[in-house]
DNA sequence: GTCGCGATTTGCT
DNA sequence: GCAAATCGCGACA
């Protein structure tokens, strides 16, 4: 292992249209320093392998005719993260997308280990299942930056990005309201995308 | 103050 | 296939 350095996605990257920040996040990673760790211990790498975005005027987003409460989160800069708490018992992650002032999220649905050791037995596979299996919990991750290479958590440029697989467009998942959009991305035939 | 629901997961019938 | 677990927030009283 040569010394590559991570490189972090600047926050330029996050501050476009959600759609578009959302499919093209397939194949980048994401990137957990091990901070509470001892010494000495390399962060674990993940690959984004499926996506969905929620816009300001989409009725399924938090932020849909609302700004206060957890929706204010949505208005802030791009490159935050954004941790909500659903069914009282789990989080789901979210990146903030377009420009501070307008409401917009990318919420990661499945990663793939990259650095996990096997036996780990890692499930990450499903929004609730992936922060569970990181330790990522409102309290300690909503509103970090994750376009900064220090951050307990953030985003990476992926290796694999240029002969990924293609990308698959449906529609959302667990949602009553607006189920006809189809700002659902995963990345083909990978076997840790949620459902396919 | 009380009620109902939600971007989920799990276990039981 | 269906319901329980469990809490923040908005709607209503």
């Amino acid at each position: 292992m040569t010394s590559s350095k991570i490189i972090s996605l600047p926050q330029d990257f996050f501050n476009r249209d959600t759609v578009t920040v959302a499919q093209e996040l397939l194949g980048h990673e994401l990137i957990l320093n091990s901070d509470n760790s001892p010494q000495g211990i390399k962060p674990q790498r993940f690959k984004i392998v499926e996506t969905e975005a929620y816009t300001q005027n989409d009725p399924a987003c938090h932020a849909y005719k609302k700004t206060t409460g957890r929706a204010a989160n949505l208005y802030q800069a791009p490159g935050l993260a954004y941790v909500y708490l659903i069914y009282g018992m789990y989080h789901c992650l979210n990146v903030i997308t377009e420009p501070e002032g307008t409401a917009g999220a990318v919420l990661f649905r499945a990663i793939e280990p990259l650095t996990t050791n096997p036996e780990s037995s890692l499930k990450t596979h499903g929004p609730g299942r992936l922060t569970r299996a990181l330790n990522i919990t409102k309290d300690q991750h909503n509103g970090i930056n994750l376009s900064q290479s220090h951050s307990p958590l953030f985003l990476a440029y992926g290796k694999q990005k240029l002969n990924s697989s293609p990308i698959i467009q449906t529609t959302r998942i667990g949602i009553s309201k607006a189920k006809d959009y189809p700002w659902r991305f995963y990345i083909k035939d990978n076997p840790y995308v949620s459902v396919l």
